[in-house]
DNA sequence: AATCCGGGGGT
DNA sequence: ACCCCAGGATT
């Protein structure tokens, strides 16, 4: 048998079970592929269920509010996601009619859909033969033929595309899905399970004893972190909250006012009473905050800070109406410990 | 080519 | 503490 064909059987047969192989409408892919991007299968699967069930077709989506559909992704991370998806909705709905193109000079310019999702939607939706190369399909092909280019690097991935498509069987379909399920269940980034690989015979990192070596992949520095007071201002039963720039970290999403300590100077010498909670920490992939919440009561001097010093617009909302709202999980973790 | 953009899971 | 995850857009 080929290789084609051992990988294909293995997946036939060990193919986990998922709301999105339930289906097989472009929309349906492209939406859990989209979710499935920098994000894992089990904390995609309750997000896709609660959104497909909302929006059932792309004219569902597109007619839809940004603030519902970010409401659904809360949580999820990467919203820019969300909002592309949108965008992506809104041309599939209007240009095409509601029905995704298959051809590749158009699909790439959907907003929101990159080489991965292209590739990943034309194959599993309509069988088309093009790459899917993710981390998972990195790391596979690495090891199985000893590719030593590093995957940090934007350009490897043609490396790798061209690779698939040297491979690519008539059931495009499958094999995507086969190299990714493989990276994902069996050879894994550590502690890879080549005992039970069905393609170890096939392995050249095996053969090397050098899975471990593999793929190559340079280091990125981490993130120092950043010190701010989160304000939780209450009036009665309300808190308030504020929308946050339309660009930047955690973009158009609602939290608590965080201020720098420079700020945080001014705002103690207008003399108010609070009250420190135990320090929050939250880290992004590239930056980390540590968020002191600062407890505080309404009055005419806090109306006074929320005129001079906060920059967004926001409101006073009643606990039980939070979770209308999309609140970035940063913030969420505040509201937590009230 | 490098940087920005979340949050959670595994080791 | 560190790495990884069915990446894409922007600069």
């Amino acid at each position: 048998m080929s290789y084609q064909q051992y990988l294909l059987e293995w997946f036939d047969k060990n193919k986990r079970q998922m709301p999105w192989r339930e289906r097989r409408d472009a929309y349906s892919i492209w939406v859990s592929e989209v979710m499935l991007q920098q994000t894992q299968v089990d904390t995609v699967r309750p997000y896709y269920e609660r959104f497909m069930e909302r929006f059932p077709t792309v004219k569902d989506l597109a007619s839809a509010d940004k603030e519902e559909v970010y409401t659904y992704w809360q949580g999820l991370g990467y919203y820019r996601r969300a909002d592309n998806l949108h965008k992506g909705a809104k041309v599939v709905a209007e240009q095409y009619d509601g029905v995704f193109p298959m051809e590749a000079r158009l699909v790439k310019d959907i907003p929101g859909i990159g080489p991965y999702t292209m590739g990943a939607v034309l194959s599993i939706a309509f069988n088309l033969p093009y790459p899917a190369v993710d981390g998972n399909v990195m790391r596979v092909l690495s090891r199985q033929f000893l590719i030593d280019d590093d995957i940090a690097v934007a350009k490897t991935r043609k490396i790798f595309e061209a690779k698939v498509m040297s491979l690519m069987p008539e059931d495009a379909r499958n094999f995507n899905q086969a190299l990714m399920e493989l990276g994902a269940l069996i050879c894994t980034p550590k502690n890879p399970k080549c005992n039970i690989c069905p393609m170890q015979t096939l392995c050249m990192a095996y053969h090397e004893g050098a899975q471990t070596e593999y793929p190559v992949k340079s280091s990125k520095t981490k993130a120092e972190p950043e010190f701010y007071k989160a304000l939780v201002i209450k009036k009665e039963d309300s808190i308030y909250l504020e929308k946050r720039k339309d660009e930047g970290l955690l973009a158009s999403l609602w939290g608590v006012p965080l201020i720098t300590l420079e700020q945080w100077e001014v705002v103690q010498k207008m003399g108010i009473e609070f009250e420190v909670l135990d320090q929050v920490k939250h880290v992004f992939t590239h930056r980390v905050w540590m968020m002191s919440p600062i407890v505080i009561e309404y009055n005419e001097k806090v109306q006074e800070i929320i005129n001079r010093i906060l920059q967004n617009t926001g409101e006073f909302v009643p606990e039980g109406q939070i979770k209308e709202y999309p609140v970035a999980t940063a913030f969420t973790k505040i509201l937590r410990k009230l």
